[in-house]
RNA sequence: GCCCAAAUAGCUCAGAGGUAGAGCACUUCCUUGGUAAGGAAGAGGUCUCGGGUUCAAUUCCCGAUUUGGGCUCCA
């Protein structure tokens, strides 16, 4: 027999037969390793246990420990519930069933409704067939056979069939497990005993390659990991992310509601409110020292202005429409076209750019019934929104500028982690290619000059121009894209904006769309869920709550909340014929910030007891002193840096 | 818009083809208190809406609306 050479990780050579399995060199290397092992490398390539190697190369042992095992246990974990469902539920069709971040999903066709009383079921049945510790086996078929084989009566997946249709290489591989066979690249785990630690999560309706004149599948959406630790941390996030669900905490926050008679639109409660106006007053002080002006413009538009800039053509089936006196109107659905004629008005000239124009305006999208969620997606929402009217030569130092003004304005918040993404021209779009490769190229470029790295998001872009867009990560690791700048040579001539240039000429300019939160509404839901409701001191709407200790200190309370008032700061009196625990729990509950306790002692010395939520009594401070406090505490917002 | 599910008191939720239930919240009274729940009494519901089946429907069936989980879309 021939022998070949397998060299491991450390440098270290064996010599093994030729087409033996990897899992019987692993074995000579210890058996330790070989029962923890699920699958490897081979040559940098991802491969089973059972490969065969004709000719020497390089051995990585994927173990449970390895990064790369999660991915494959899911994977086969995936295949372990296929087989599961098909056993319980006869004649359910197959059709994938990927990794995705944080677990699995398989779509089934199945004349059962899947229903979490079943995942019960499900598991169980996954959990005798792992302890059988079935062998999963790979296998080969050229690719016509196995569509033969998938149109035969006795195992007919016409999904499948479709998949292999559409791919051109000439053989398939298999993996089987018992009697469950599915396609499939692998690598999977060498036997269902592998898989130990997963959990069925949800069950909802998807369509088949996503296309919404296809089949509507069941997904059922599932999770496997490694160890039961892991497992468990997952399944404790998921708890946690539901614990600090914005549409729970701002019902019981009294922040907001959303109403029957207006679905998709927030109705803000005072508490919600005051958040909503730190925020945008926040950002209006941002901009204005950033050389922008703010203006106002109006909701309800003539048509004619929205068909001329091409949102009637090209996104119509998000907007509201409306009439009066024979006379169509839009509810505005962007901003941009109403800043345009903002811009219209007097003749420019290359002197007044770059001119930044922001609004806080509220716009209206018919989004469809289905999508919307809380504050995250709604139907009128108002985004902290400008435009940047400037010279093609300005593109980059405005968008250096913004890029900069975002990350000030997200590390207020203490975010830090951001990802740039750039999408570039979607199939349906205004404006010559030649326009569009020079918005991209304006970009590309200026995110070098800022020293941003981005991944690119191909045919993103909005209609009339590339974009590019700031995601940022909440406590919990999720991902949120909220800010974006858009260059925009197109609706400026399209709405004939022009300016004077040195060259006494007339110029279109060009037109940065942008804005730092997204929209205000998301933005709120956003912060209500990283802080789990306890909001920074300085956007939270309450800030001190002051408690008598019997009703005998109303007047003083009355009288120490007039001067915090006087300081800017939001303050109420819990003035219930209640005792003081009581108060303090409920204090808590709402998640005060600040908890002023005012008695026969403080009445006296001219005091108040301060607790500080999640701290405790921080024992008796000057009223002057504490708020002295409270005006670094809110000057130095996110900033966890002495330096503020 | 599509698939599945849900809708009972202000909130969280039980419930059964035959007069509607709990806890918390609310109101009143007692209590005037020191760092996360003092006591008593009381009020509160067209069981989302519209049809149908039935002697009888909040309960079963059909439709609408809204909400939830996804898909598609997206700030």
């Amino acid at each position: 027999m021939e022998k070949i050479s397998i060299t491991l990780p450390d440098g270290k050579a064996l010599e093994a037969e030729a087409g033996a399995p990897l899992s019987d060199t692993i074995k000579s290397i210890g058996m330790g390793l070989f029962r923890d092992s699920i699958a490897a490398m081979w040559n940098g390539v991802q491969v089973d246990l059972s490969y065969q190697p004709a000719e020497s190369g390089a051995l990585k042992v994927i173990t449970s420990k390895s990064p790369e095992a999660v991915e494959i246990i899911r994977h086969s974990t995936a295949h372990l519930m296929a087989q599961a469902v098909t056993e319980l539920f006869p004649g359910t069709l197959l059709t994938i069933g990927p990794v995705i971040d944080n677990g699995f999903y398989y779509d089934f066709d199945s004349k059962h409704a899947f229903s979490p009383e079943d995942f019960e079921v499900i598991e169980k049945r996954m959990a005798v067939l792992a302890a059988q510790d079935i062998p999963v086996v790979r296998s080969e078929k050229p690719r016509l056979e196995a569509i033969q084989y998938f149109k035969e009566a006795a195992h007919a997946e016409p999904y499948k069939v479709e998949l292999l249709e559409g791919w051109d290489s000439a053989s398939v591989s298999f993996y089987t497990q018992g009697s469950f066979s599915d396609l499939c690249r692998g690598p999977h785990v060498p036997s269902t005993g592998k898989l130990k630690h997963f959990k069925l999560l949800s069950v909802a309706g998807a369509y088949w390659r996503g296309d919404v004149k296809r089949p509507m599948l069941q997904r059922v959406y599932a999770t496997a990991f490694t160890s039961k630790e892991q497992l468990e941390a997952h399944l404790f996030q998921i708890e946690e992310a539901k614990r600090r669900d914005h549409r729970k905490l701002g019902r019981e926050l009294d922040y907001f509601h959303f109403d029957e008679n207006s679905p998709g639109m927030i109705f803000w409660h005072a508490r919600g409110w005051g958040l909503y106006q730190n925020l945008m007053n926040y950002v209006r002080a941002k901009l204005s020292r950033n050389g922008y002006i703010e203006v106002r413009t109006p909701e309800v538009v003539d048509i004619g202005l929205f068909t001329k800039s091409g949102h009637v053509g090209n996104y119509s089936h998000n907007m509201f429409f409306t009439e009066s006196e024979n006379r169509k109107y839009v509810i505005k659905p962007m901003n941009c076209p109403c800043h345009i004629e903002v811009f219209n008005q007097g003749l420019k000239s290359f002197r007044d750019l770059p001119l930044r124009i922001a609004e806080f305006g509220k716009c209206h999208r018919n989004e469809l019934a289905g999508t919307m969620h809380g504050l995250m997606r709604v139907r009128g929402f108002t985004q902290d929104d400008a435009h940047i009217f400037c010279a093609e030569d300005q593109i980059a130092s405005e968008v250096a500028a913004f890029c900069k003004l975002l990350q000030e304005v997200y590390a207020d918040f203490g975010f830090h982690d951001i990802v740039v993404k750039l999408s570039d021209r979607p199939p349906q779009r205004v404006g010559d290619d030649a326009v569009w490769d020079k918005a991209e190229e304006a970009l590309r470029q200026a995110c070098a000059a800022a020293g941003m790295t981005y991944e690119l998001n191909p045919g993103e872009g909005a209609f009339y121009g590339p974009k590019l867009e700031f995601t940022l990560r909440d406590s919990l690791g999720r991902e949120w894209q909220c800010g974006t700048i858009q260059v925009d040579f197109n609706l400026p001539r399209l709405l004939g904006a022009e300016y004077v240039g040195s060259d006494s000429g007339r110029h279109h300019p060009v037109m940065l769309h942008r804005a730092i939160l997204g929209s205000l509404e998301r933005f709120i839901g956003i912060l209500i869920e990283h802080f789990a409701g306890d909001l920074p001191m300085w956007v939270n709407p309450q800030q001190v709550r002051i408690l008598p200790v019997s009703e005998k200190y109303l007047d003083i309370c009355r009288e120490i909340e007039g001067k915090i008032r006087d300081a800017g700061f939001a303050c109420e009196v819990d003035g219930r014929n209640e005792k003081i625990g009581f108060k303090i729990r409920e204090g808590e509950k709402d998640k005060v910030p600040y908890l002023f306790i005012v008695g026969e002692k403080e009445a006296g010395s001219g005091q108040v007891s301060v607790r500080k939520r999640k701290d405790g009594d921080l024992g008796s401070f000057a009223l002057d002193a504490i708020l002295e406090k409270f005006r670094f505490e809110v000057s130095r917002k996110g900033r966890t840096d002495a330096a503020a």
